[in-house]
RNA sequence: GGCUCGGUAGCUCAGCGGUAGAGCGGGGGACUCAUAAGCCCUAGGUCGUAGGUUCAAAUCCUACCCGAGUCACCA
């Protein structure tokens, strides 16, 4: 497997009044696991953080008494520690609110002004004033709100802002699209993107007068949030100064985001980076939602099992990463459930796979005192040689459930390799050399799980790697761990606790 | 309403012109190293509905039904 260029990954930077769901999990762990893969490979990055500024923002703390400072900063912990509770690790966490990034923001806005892409003009419409919305006049019913639950009067609302000359990159938006179908997947995404491109864009308000949280501006006002947001992706790389060379190694990177937010990611962002003379993203992914169990209603308990937090509370982080990955295709919406989840996890991970190192590691100390044997070429040696390459090129396109798929393909050779040889018999009938190779195949197989298993099950993958009796953890090079007969003959084996000890429904 | 994606075995999905597939669940069997796990066998679903094209359609076309998304400044 040959070294990749360096990787940088992303999730949205999530807006800091919002409440952590199952949702944030997911893109955090797909971007995880990303980057963890990408790890084993070469260089690699990944970023996520907190979007802080806006008017909701200042509303929320002005409600709470406090000032937007105060009130950001107390939120921030939550969404910093939303990660690490799923086993996630990331390189870096942004905030909106830092110097670095404000920094960036005022020298892209400057970039962009003096492209001559960016220019004064007056920004109206219908504004709702509780909705902090601006309607299309076609929308507006009897000339109010045309939300259900608000319905109040709206009002017209004219400021003077900064535009972004967007029509400009109309075109080659659209040659670029066309030129690259992969730079936004899935296919529905990209199609609906079309769409709009070939209706055609309009400029674009990049700045607002009417309150003042956000990145000041040096003529007053402040940059609009989505403005500010999106440049998130390359201040935290230490755009335009780049002391670190950070952006010169891992810019472009790829987002990973929410289906709801593509435009802004792959229409006004490219347009920015381009009016900055910076390269574009080099690929945006589109994930799919995750709804409840028969999709609709959310009642107290399906509310309970939304919440990501109680189901690593039951389930461990690593379960709950295998199953949001192994469940449905990245990029589909799907439905989750604690029965799912428990299903998953009894007959995935803890009847096939916990339960092969298991059995394999009893026997090994049964039949040889816990003593890896001499290295032999088998049948597994020979079907594990193409999975590595299977895997990284799966993770790569996002097809995280079939990368799955195939590693269980080796778990599953490995239980059939017991049934079919009956190590008990071989120990009975004297064969030892049989034997021997079996348990060699078993416990050098299982070396391999853990490895392959790193990006996706980090701890659980680690307590393979030491029950196997190995030094270290199994997040290493591919390349190098990755060699069959890698381990050693002699190596003491340490069986443990049950990987993934059987979960039983609670009693009806 | 326009556009997009999807509607295949109980469940989750693959197949995308040549006489229906996988995993899980369910049923049966032979074992015992193991978390009563694993292994072997099995499920007979008019492939959303109605037409059409074709020697041949789940697979192409048309209409319709159902579900989801999107239609621009709402993170």
């Amino acid at each position: 497997m040959s070294p990749s260029r360096p990787f940088y990954v992303t999730t949205p930077i999530f807006y800091i009044s919002g409440t952590p769901h199952i949702g944030h999990a997911y893109t955090t762990i797909a971007a995880d696991v990303l980057v963890r893969t990408a790890r084993a490979h070469g260089p690699a990055r990944a970023l996520t953080g907190t979007d802080e500024h806006g008017q909701k923002v200042a509303n929320a703390a002005a409600a709470a008494g406090m000032t937007p400072q105060e009130y950001v900063d107390s939120l921030a912990p939550r969404w910093r520690e939303l990660a690490p509770v799923f086993d996630a690790r990331f390189d870096d966490f942004i905030r909106t609110t830092e110097p670095r990034h404000v920094t960036t923001c005022l020298a892209l806005f400057d970039r962009m002004r003096a492209k001559g892409d960016v220019y004064e003009g007056v920004y109206e419409g219908w504004y709702c004033t509780h909705d902090e919305t601006f309607w299309p006049e076609a929308k507006l019913i009897d000339g109010r709100c045309p939300n259900a639950e608000c319905r109040r009067p709206v009002q017209w609302l004219s400021e003077k802002n900064w535009f972004f000359r967007l029509s400009k990159y109309n075109a080659p938006l659209l040659a670029h699209f066309r030129a690259n179908p992969d730079f936004l997947r899935p296919q529905s995404r990209y199609n609906e993107m079309m769409a709009l491109l070939e209706e055609g864009l309009e400029d674009f308000s990049i700045s607002r007068s009417s309150f003042d949280w956000g990145i000041p501006l040096p003529g007053g006002g402040v940059l609009y949030v989505w403005y500010d947001a999106l440049i998130n992706y390359i201040s935290a790389l230490g755009w335009p100064d780049d002391a670190d060379g950070l952006f010169a190694e891992f810019w472009p990177g790829m987002h990973l985001i929410g289906k709801e937010i593509a435009r802004f990611h792959t229409i006004i962002w490219p347009a920015m980076l381009w009016s900055a003379d910076l390269p574009l993203p080099a690929r945006v992914f589109a994930h799919g939602w995750i709804t409840g169990d028969g999709g609709l209603k959310i009642g107290k308990s399906l509310g309970n099992a939304m919440d990501p937090y109680l189901l690593v509370e039951e389930f461990g982080a690593d379960a709950l990463r295998y199953f949001l990955l192994r469940e449905a295709p990245f990029g589909s919406d799907f439905s989750i459930s604690v029965d799912k989840l428990r299903q998953r996890h009894n007959s995935d991970l803890g009847n096939d796979l916990g339960n092969l190192l298991r059995r394999s590691l009893a026997m090994l100390a049964k039949y040889r005192d816990g003593l890896v044997p001499e290295p032999s070429d088998g049948r597994v040696s020979e079907f594990v040689a193409d999975l590595p390459v299977l895997v990284r090129d799966h993770v790569s396109a996002l097809r995280f459930r079939e990368a799955l798929d195939e590693i269980w393909n080796l778990v599953a050779l490995l239980n059939r390799a017991i049934d079919e040889q009956k190590p008990w018999e071989l120990h009975k009938a004297g064969r030892g050399v049989e034997l021997d190779a079996l348990l060699y195949d078993l416990c050098e197989g299982m070396r391999w799980l853990s490895v392959l298993l790193f990006p996706f099950m980090p701890t659980k993958s680690t307590a393979i790697w030491e029950q196997l009796g190995l030094e270290g953890t199994p997040e290493r090079a591919w390349a190098d761990a990755l060699v069959w007969g890698g381990l050693a003959a002699g190596t003491q084996t340490n069986p443990g606790a049950p990987l993934f000890p059987r979960i039983e429904p609670p009693a009806a």
